[in-house]
DNA sequence: ATGAGTGCAAAGGCTTTGCATTAGG
DNA sequence: CCTAATGCAAAGCCTTTGCACTCAT
């Protein structure tokens, strides 16, 4: 796989998202750094709307195209939750590995890690059982379903 | 948990859904049978267009409330795919415990199982874990993202 | 200059809802 | 009988697209 950034600071994050929206042929404008920004400061994944309130003054048009461009970009990533909406982060290995804590009762997705240990043997167990599939694994995601503890 | 039933046959699945939806104060009606059916005999989610397509004849406003209805029931749980369209099957405890390969070229779904032992290691470890962010765990969803046998 | 990016508004497309009719218990 | 279920069509709502203008290179 690729050996780039792990969890880089936020200028670094910054460089290697240009890069990337860059090497798409696209520009990396001040709307769509504003964007990462946004991204970067979110412990969870953001719905287009949430972008659109915290960015002031963008189209909600722009923002959805910019994040369309960035996913394309491999930039950030769409996340599916428990409602209805669109949700996005940035992508994995400029995040880091992480999960997802999915409330059933208001909806809201939460970031979450496992111990690396128990991540590892995951991987290596999963994607031994796909290939029997004929199943070729880009990335693994995982969601925990129930109650937040603000909804129990 | 709930020490329910374990890939019940075809009767037996039929009947535990009936109970399940008369339980939460509703009928268990013909059209509602056959979507039951129309999961059982799938080994994927179907969307909502592939249940409208199977059931023949059945409206397409029908086939959305009455998978509204049996969702509320816990009877069937709707499923977030690669692309934009709303998948549902039978309840985990009713079809058994399974995760999905999900394809980024063509946004299929295909069902996915693995090794028990290494199913039961990570779910000892993930509600540990979630536990301590004050989360309550119901269900795991794990999903391998990447390129079909079809699609590589 | 030259094409990408942006805003605004209109259009799309999956999903939901209103209402009159039919059917289940 | 009474209430839920069904069909059909209209309405909703998140998302996408058309178009003219602006900005970056």
């Amino acid at each position: 796989m690729d050996p780039a950034t792990l969890t880089p600071s936020a200028a670094d994050l910054d460089l290697e998202v240009r890069r990337r929206v860059v090497a798409a042929g696209q520009r990396y404008t001040a709307n769509r750094q504003a964007i990462v920004g946004i991204l970067a400061g979110a412990d969870r994944p953001l719905t287009t709307a949430e972008v659109v309130a915290r960015s002031e003054g963008l189209a909600q048009s722009s923002v959805y195209r910019n994040l369309s461009v960035m996913e394309s970009a491999g930039a950030v990533v769409r996340v599916a939750g428990g409602d209805d909406f669109a949700r996005y982060e940035l992508a994995e290995d400029l995040a880091g590995h992480h999960h997802h804590l999915i409330c059933t009762r208001c909806g809201q997705v939460e970031d979450f890690t496992v111990p690396t240990g128990v991540e590892a043997r995951l991987e290596a167990a999963l994607g031994e059982a796909a290939a029997d599939a004929g199943f070729e694994v880009d990335l693994h995601r995982l969601d925990l379903v129930g109650r937040c503890a603000e909804c129990r």
